[in-house]
DNA sequence: ATCTGTGAAGCACTTCACAGCG
DNA sequence: CGCTGTGAAGTGCTTCACAGAT
């Protein structure tokens, strides 16, 4: 690998490729940096710098090919299935546990560790109380995931190697009322 | 306002106060930035640089009253009420309108102009399809509403001014297909 | 002796600005 | 002549490192 690619622009490729197959979807073929950064809002700078850490696809003076981008950045990042097959799911309440989610039946959170031995996962999904998150993290650490999507409202720590992503909706309606405790006029005044 | 504090910092402060109340909760009273960054993952000077912002509550050689920093970061960013009052609820799909969720009847989106006009509300939250979902922001942020939480699987663009958080779980699942791809090995070799 | 508070240095991402290709 | 691709400049956040308070 040349240069290692940053991580908030990872993080973009995925929106990128939403946009595109939107644009598909109305038959258009070609787009330029400056229509998609309007549609997303962010620079067309920007997206030309990002799509630029991984390859050259567009032409000067007419811009992206649509299906050719996105299925350069769906191969270059591993994007492609576009659907998650689920493959187990636990829970630690008796009168949840053996109950049927589509094709899959809840089993016991005290079986996880040797699920994980039997049959590894890439990605795992947590949605805890804050108490047990940590402890069901280190399980799924020792059982080989190292994608982790956390929903429980802490911050647990994981090994680095491991990716972790927290999505906690109340820190982010927290973090809000300050900027409306704080509100400034509509039309900054500088 | 003497300095504009960056906007990673205010989306800290309701992270440190729940570690607070974690260690008051264990009838910790003092705490170091050593100690508080160990459990959350962070390093102790951004805890400092981070609490400098705003003032100073440490005691050097000591550390932090656990209670006394948390009240400080609670005032200062107007994070008190620790709750949110759910005052309307709205729906397109004429099932759902009129169903009571707690004390709260669910309305029909056509209302929620007017609903808006009557009731302003500080804080909106939207779950509706993508291709819906830039019209009903229109209508919050012609409403008066100056803080959305995004549901909806879509970059909806807001005026300056008003601010959006996008919660988008696929596209976080999605990012991280690309560190399964590209996995390196457990122990990186520099 | 210890741990804060903070300028200064370092780092990472964004934006600029323009050469160069189609 | 328009729009990409990209070094260089700019911006903003993080980390360092240490003076100073207790």
């Amino acid at each position: 690998m040349p240069i290692e690619i940053p991580e908030v622009v990872i993080e973009r490729l995925p929106v990128y490729v939403r946009a595109l197959n939107a644009l598909l979807s109305q038959d258009q073929e070609v787009v330029s940096s400056q229509e998609l950064g309007t549609r997303l809002g962010v620079t067309p700078a920007q997206i030309r710098k990002d799509l630029s850490y991984f390859g050259r696809f567009g032409k000067r003076g007419r811009g992206y090919n649509v299906r050719r981008l996105g299925r350069a950045i769906l191969s270059y990042g591993g994007f492609e299935p576009q659907g998650f097959r689920i493959v187990e799911a636990f829970d630690s309440d008796a009168k949840t546990v053996g109950r049927r989610v589509g094709p899959l039946v809840i089993k016991d959170v005290s079986v996880l560790a040797e699920t994980l031995h039997e049959r590894p996962v890439d990605i795992a999904i947590v949605a805890v109380p804050a108490g047990a998150a940590q402890a069901v993290i280190d399980t799924l650490v020792k059982g080989g995931v190292r994608s982790i999507l956390n929903y429980a409202p802490t911050a647990a720590r994981v090994p680095s190697g491991v990716h972790i992503r927290h999505i906690d909706p109340v820190l982010a309606l927290q973090s809000m009322t300050y900027y409306i405790k704080n509100a400034r006029p509509t039309v900054a005044a500088k």
